[in-house]
DNA sequence: TGAAGGCTTC
């Protein structure tokens, strides 16, 4: 006979080994599901990588059928902090605006609870209401760097670089240390503002101010950051004078940037480089290596090299490289919880 | 009240 706890157990592994089916399969054949179960199921749902929009709506319909549930099942702090991720990722302001008020009305206070502080947050900055993340994050009364760092991230994706820097400092202030993860948004906030002295200044200072060494993550936003404002040279060195192999990510952005800025001799050396990498390096997943070479492609296009465009899709086809289509993810009115993929 | 939960560059 099963028994509650192990099914809930074998859903976690399920899920946690990105094999959401069979989680759901042990789910829906459950005589008996605790809010431990549903929340489980909703989790594994929100953190899987792949068709991960599908699974962000599977998790808010399951949301719903939770709250509906004729066993009494509540949802739980858990719960909400998994739905609130799902409409993150969705961009789905107006079910995370829904689901703040269920939890005003429902759990206690998001002042008092950094989970779901964070996750308000992390909702509101991701669907692009600045000001309402920035007033869940003042309302706080406790905050870890994984606030901080949501609240940064917000601030890089509104393109506010300089409030950015400024939080890092408060921050410290606050006695919260910042850890690798709030360096990647804070350079993502560089990025976005054009801040590029204030950016090198910050890479070349983080170990010794902040005790974080750089990673490979932080060398492939310098490169972003040089190479958006236009310094390709510099980024192109700083890429080949890296401690450690360069990977995909940085080539990636050194191959956008030289196409933004219309230097096709730079964006035709990278771009090569990017297609000689190992595809384990590229990506694991061959869908995605698509992308490099269609941005190869359109350099030759733009420089209206045509034979050379046709020389890459022929390489692609004969790679079997199939060509990904592209979809939006912000979806500010929307019926919340309809059924169609992006 | 856990079998658990929040932040990451192209």
């Amino acid at each position: 006979m099963p028994n509650l706890m192990v099914e809930t157990t074998l859903i976690h592994f399920y899920a946690n080994n990105k094999d959401i089916w069979s989680a759901r399969t042990v789910f829906d054949e459950m005589a008996e599901r605790s809010s431990v179960t549903w929340n489980a199921m909703i989790k594994g749902y929100c953190s899987q990588r792949k068709k991960a929009k599908k699974c962000c709506r599977e998790a808010l319909m399951l949301f719903t059928d939770m709250l509906s549930d004729v066993s009494g099942v509540k949802p739980t702090d858990t719960t909400m902090v998994s739905v609130l991720s799902a409409c993150s990722q969705l961009g789905e302001l107006y079910s995370g605006a829904c689901i703040h008020g269920l939890i005003e009305k429902t759990i206690f206070s998001p002042e008092n609870d950094v989970f779901i502080g964070t996750g308000l947050v992390d909702m509101y900055a991701k669907c692009g209401c600045i000001d309402s993340a920035f007033y869940a994050f003042r309302l706080m009364r406790e905050k870890n760097v994984l606030t901080w760092t949501a609240m940064a991230t917000g601030l890089a994706v509104h393109g506010k670089g300089k409030e950015a820097l400024e939080l890092l400092d408060t921050m410290e202030s606050s006695g919260v240390k910042p850890n690798p993860v709030t360096f990647t948004s804070l350079f993502a906030a560089c990025c976005h503002a054009g801040l590029v002295e204030e950016g090198l200044h910050l890479f070349h200072n983080m170990r010794s101010r902040f005790g974080v060494t750089p990673q490979i993550q932080h060398y492939g936003c310098i490169v972003d950051l040089l190479g958006r404002a236009g310094h390709l040279n510099e980024a192109y060195d700083f890429i080949i004078e890296m401690p450690m192999k360069p990977d995909a990510i940085s080539w990636r952005s050194l191959l956008s940037a030289s196409n933004v800025h219309g230097d096709v001799a730079m964006a035709e050396k990278v771009g090569k480089i990017l297609l000689r990498l190992e595809p384990t390096i590229r990506h694991v997943d061959m869908a995605d290596t698509s992308e490099d070479y269609v941005a190869l492609s359109n350099v030759y296009a733009s420089a209206g090299r045509w034979q050379q465009v046709e020389m890459v899709r022929k390489k692609m086809k004969l790679n079997r490289v199939r060509n990904k289509p592209g979809g939006s993810s912000i979806r500010t009115i929307s019926n919340h919880l309809d059924h169609d993929e992006l």
